[in-house]
DNA sequence: GATGAATGAGGATTCATTCAT
DNA sequence: TATGAATGAATCCTCATTCAT
């Protein structure tokens, strides 16, 4: 079993820098919601993972990685965990109903992570996208216009886009509202959310029954 | 003549300081502009103004002070230059109308104004609102707010401050949108910021036509 | 002469400010001198000035600003209080009586400033020269160049060149021994230098009297 | 068998040790050339090495040592392979020639070990010589005083040892030179360092003559 | 012997703010 | 008022070295 050894030695190896990087995150996570990450401090985080700078900067070059990395995890478990919140909608679904549904797992999903909203946030300079905001950014903008091309396959895609778009910023509004919030306020908001993107993609979904549908460029 | 010159010289003081006020929120306007609330320093802003830092502080006591008096600035001009943006709205007039014209003037004050943006989006955490954010954000909602009630004297204040925080938040970030493109692409948002906004307020108003209108607290 | 072409108006103001900037180099001189330039911290500068790391970082953008000021300022004191060792020489003086002067003056010099020796061998890697020793360095042996040029007029420019660097290495080499040594032993020293140089370059003085002279590229 | 084991498990062992060792000391003869001593970290090195930190502290006690035992095989391999370089002259030979293949024979080496020169120009600090490069420095001194001594036996020890500090400065002071340039610039430097060690020796050996010779001290 | 995680002091540099002039 | 010098804690990051595995 050399050969076992062999191979086990350096996953164990690894297992404690998993570890590590695991803790590490976790406390980019907790600095990064409380203080935004613009004022976050690597040192702030090395602190609250309870180890020194120096371990923090043996798993990451410096602090976009550990927010690259942190929105990789977040994509990723959104993806395993909440993925039917993206998954293609069956089209007889009513708009309402799968609106609904949709929002209620990201919210969830929000409220477990709310680390996501800061790094949604990040270095926000409009024009001026930093890399792992818009890596996070990209990819939900991304599977948003999956959804709905889906639904409206043929959309232009300039249309689809620009639609996918608003619909983030809008869901991103009223999840800092929700978030500002709670008990009946926070449920109220979350409705008032669902509202607002129904109503706003409710008449796009009118060709299915010969209705105008997206507004289209001129 | 001592009279004469007790009037004037306080007169001279305060135009003086006026003008250094004036200067140095331009400059603060400016580096807000370019770097984030957050990551611009007095430094900056006082080199931006040509000035001290010294002098700086000798009219702010800080830096959330200088945000604070621009962001009040602000307002006061969009009271008196925009102010029909906000006025309340002939009940007669078409929504998609209304809206259009007030997200155009908004629109046109945001881009004359691009630090609105930036003091709007300062150190953002949710919850954790800070003075000049807050300042600026309130003053926002409560117009909004007024709006809302003079189109519909009835309903509960919770829901119309409620309403107030989504229009805004939905015209915050179609502004995003919209400052990050340019041309062609930069008015398709501005039409989908109209569209979604009138959207979500149309079914409001229905209890004018005998509608059910405004979702509320169950 | 140090500061940039903007700034004339403020006189006064800067006098705390030279006083400091001296202050700032005196200690980086001997930060230098007893580290070498590599390893010198320009925290360890500031504490050897009395100052805060801070106030250094007022009035010098980054550590090779401060080797370069001081290697200017050496090259300056060089030339108005020893500018006779570079002054041409009179072609009647002896070869042995000129040399002799110039190492005895330049030997003066870099004892009252060891940093000197610090710069020139700043951060080095033969072909990958810094900045600031190479201003240094291009200074003095432009001067040497000078000075062979005004004794052989007729040799090409790139012998004068390598012959140049030459007599500055050997004066360099020369200059770490004496530096090394004390007493009796030091004066031997100076005396083996002025041998080397005065061995070296005289024949090179041999066309003046009809002998071969410099050895050129073939 | 057991005989055998315990004869060859230290073998194997040192056969592995001394690989380890030779490839660390490769890398660091790499990063040392190119950073400099100074700036050379054992992170990098080990780095370069393909090993982990730790492995080189198991064969160096620190990052002197490494640069010692460097210095060490270099003089090591400048007698083996270099040895005729640094053998005593024939007396017959005539100084130009005997210098032209000392030098000829040195600048090779060096060339094949440009890491010589960043040990010899470690962390320089006149007059306080780290162990190192002293080791380094004195053995190439003695070696040179040894060739000296056998040309010159009757001169007085310390004007020997002056002598060789001297030789063994121009040299080196010439080889930065030399290694600074290429091609035909670079030859034209070889022929310098020839010319000015010649000269400055030539007159030494004049008693072999009848002539004065050396210097000495008064 | 080898690994790579861990350290923590120290590096350069910045910044909000204060103070003497 | 205005200046610019001064501060010192905090920033990100590195490094020689040690230690558990």
């Amino acid at each position: 079993m050399p050969d076992n050894e062999q191979k086990e030695q350096p996953r164990r190896r690894q297992a404690r820098g998993e570890r590590r990087i695991a803790q590490l995150l976790d406390a980019a996570a907790t600095v990064f919601t409380t203080t935004g990450y613009t004022a976050a401090s690597t040192n702030a985080i090395a602190r609250e993972a309870g180890v020194s700078p120096g371990t923090l900067y043996q798993f990451f070059p410096n602090k976009e990685a550990i927010a690259i990395e942190l929105g990789g995890r977040l994509v990723h478990e959104m993806q395993t965990a909440y993925g039917e919140a993206l998954a293609p909608v069956d089209p007889a679904t009513p708009l309402e109903e799968a609106v609904g549904a949709a929002v209620d797992r990201f919210i969830a999903f929000n409220c477990r992570h709310p680390v996501f909203f800061a790094l949604m946030h990040g270095p926000d300079i409009p024009g001026r996208l930093t890399e792992e905001h818009d890596a996070l950014h990209v990819a939900l903008v991304g599977r948003v216009e999956g959804l709905l091309s889906s639904i409206l396959p043929e959309a232009p895609v300039a249309d689809i886009k620009r639609t996918a778009q608003m619909v983030l910023g809008i869901y991103m509004a009223g999840l800092e509202l929700v978030l500002a919030h709670e008990g009946a306020e926070r449920d109220a908001y979350i409705r008032e959310v669902k509202t607002a993107l129904t109503r706003y993609l409710d008449p796009l979904l009118g060709d299915r029954l010969g209705r105008p549908g997206l507004t289209t460029t001129p």
